[in-house]
DNA sequence: AGCCCTCGTGTAAACGATTTCAGATGCATC
DNA sequence: GATGCATCTGAAATCGTTTACACGAGGGCT
């Protein structure tokens, strides 16, 4: 053991001697043993809601990037939702894992949180709405995302602005929807808000659309939670032959892949999720050390595209990826 | 340990008080201590060769759905194409896991990955070209694929079908070329095959266009080995000005969201990534019950969009997933 | 020369479960 | 009433490492 290990007495012919040994015998050290002497498992957990998506693949792969930097492995789980799963995914992770990362969106949760996760590993949250955990806690500046893309369409002239929501237990919609009311009530104040339900989904964004479209009076621009349902939105409008941006600005959150090849083309907030992924993977590994921009939210940028352009211009194609 | 695994030969009485002792004290058992033991980890190792993209991003998708559903854990490992590292994730997951997913799409390691993968433990090969191997191995029919798609073209009317590659050392690639290269031996003999190197790169794709549209006598189809390669050659015709399907016909490979999106929508195969990720994983947790279809190989779907019509109609708008 | 300290190596305890084995208890049978 | 058998429980061995500890040899010092 202390040959293949590398420690630093035990002479280099002993050395020599065993390394060779072990490679004639092609000897595999066995994983749990050493985990259950040493206590240590080289292993991250990593428990999320969901696997599906291109969210959840960059943020595994940021995550992932990191760990091998580091030489450790992941486990993952996703619990989908079912808080039981969830409870069960953290408490069995105990003696398979050095640290926990944990992302648990829904808002409503978070005695159960604290109830299940364990108290002898270290634990970073991510996206996770824990006030006064205690954890390190890693997310995005949602609020702010949409401050900055109220003020974007406030810049362009635009007074009416409608905001379609995301799911209510949903704490990334929440804050997106708390910036929206806030920079609202910043820039223009008096004009009253305009909130119309949705789930994330493009077709509640399409429902949006429908009934916007409908509407008497409608808003200068749209402003969705999420790209998938302002994409939704979009599909009504051409539906309704309104025009977009000339009649009615539109724009999304997330900037997915599809947002940039749409017509017209989608003005969104883009998140670096593979980088939240690798900043809470950092975090976890350096836990103790308290790098203090550990804690620092990660902004989003704002993509300006054709569909909330003042003028009517000839669309952009974006760089290839 | 009796009473909590809930062997038969305990009195109910004495397992109750067990139970409760256990939940006062807020006992969760040692995962390493149980898996040294008892020689069970309820993990399997899932070792590809990234994680970037769709394609993996489903794949573990599928993958961890029938995981959970049987209650295992997933260590997921990649390596970046580096052998060595490669080789340092199979060696690792030695008294980690129960059994292992393999994917390997170079076609030039197999004396390495026999090498590499441990006797000891159950695997199964997931589009990973190791003949003889005797063991269990899943892959999409690339080559029956191709040969589809090949003859969808020839059915259209199309005669000269240029072919764009993916890069030479992936199975994958080499067998769409195959499947191209025979059908169109077997549909249009004498006619000569027309081969572009690309890598599956949009901007090899790019240039594979370029190419093309410089070319004296254009071919009437394009069928590019991805989607992404095909998009990249649509872009280049649109710089062109090469109208899609009316002068020339394209169609892809994998159906990535974006093809449904583009302008025109584009032809491809599509291949049910998280089905082949749920097969394989339920193979690997089969293994041994020997059910026979576990190596059928997982057929693509043609999907027909107006990149490759022969009349020049309007463009589709696909369902919202 | 004797002493102490350092360095390297062999031995054994610990890690926390599962599982085998040996008793103990109770019941039925002869 | 003694024997046998089935059932349950307690003790101990086991899994394969790491690490603490003890021991012996060798070198520098007074």
């Amino acid at each position: 053991s202390r040959a293949l290990n590398g420690h630093d007495n035990v002479t280099e012919a002993v050395r020599a001697a065993v390394l060779k040994a072990a490679n004639d015998l092609r000897y595999t050290p066995h994983a749990a043993a050493r985990s259950l002497s040493s206590k240590r498992t080289n292993t991250i957990g990593v428990v999320l809601p969901d696997l599906y998506g291109e969210f959840f693949s960059e943020l595994v792969r940021g995550i992932d990037q990191v760990a091998r930097e580091h030489g450790k492995y992941l486990l993952v789980s996703s619990y989908h939702g079912h808080p039981e799963e969830q409870g069960a995914a953290l408490r069995a992770m105990r003696g398979r894992v050095d640290g926990l990362l944990v992302m648990s969106p829904y808002v409503h949760e978070s005695g159960f949180l604290t109830e299940n996760l364990p108290s002898s590993l270290p634990v970073v949250l991510i996206n996770t709405h824990l006030p006064d955990s205690g954890y390190l806690s890693l997310r995005i500046d949602n609020h702010g995302a949409a401050v900055q893309m109220v003020r974007h369409l406030v810049s362009h002239g635009h007074k009416r602005i409608a905001f379609i929501t995301g799911p209510e237990d949903n704490f990334d919609a929440r804050e997106r929807l708390r910036g929206y009311r806030d920079a609202l009530a910043e820039l223009l104040p008096g004009v009253k808000e305009w909130v119309i339900p949705g789930d994330f989904g493009e077709s509640s964004g399409h429902e949006a659309g429908v009934a916007i479209a409908k509407a008497k009076a409608r808003p200068d621009a749209v402003f969705a939670a999420n790209d998938m349902m302002a994409l939704g939105c979009l599909f009504a409008f051409n539906q309704a032959s309104i025009r977009v941006p000339q009649d009615i600005a539109l724009a999304g959150f997330d900037d997915i892949p599809l947002a940039r090849y749409v017509h017209p083309p989608l003005t969104t907030m883009r998140v670096n999720i593979s980088d939240l992924g690798a900043r809470a993977a950092r975090a976890l590994i350096d836990a103790g050390s308290e790098s203090p921009n550990h804690n620092a939210p990660i902004v989003a940028k704002l993509i300006e595209r054709a569909s909330s352009e003042t003028g009517a211009r000839s669309s952009e194609r974006g760089d290839s990826s």
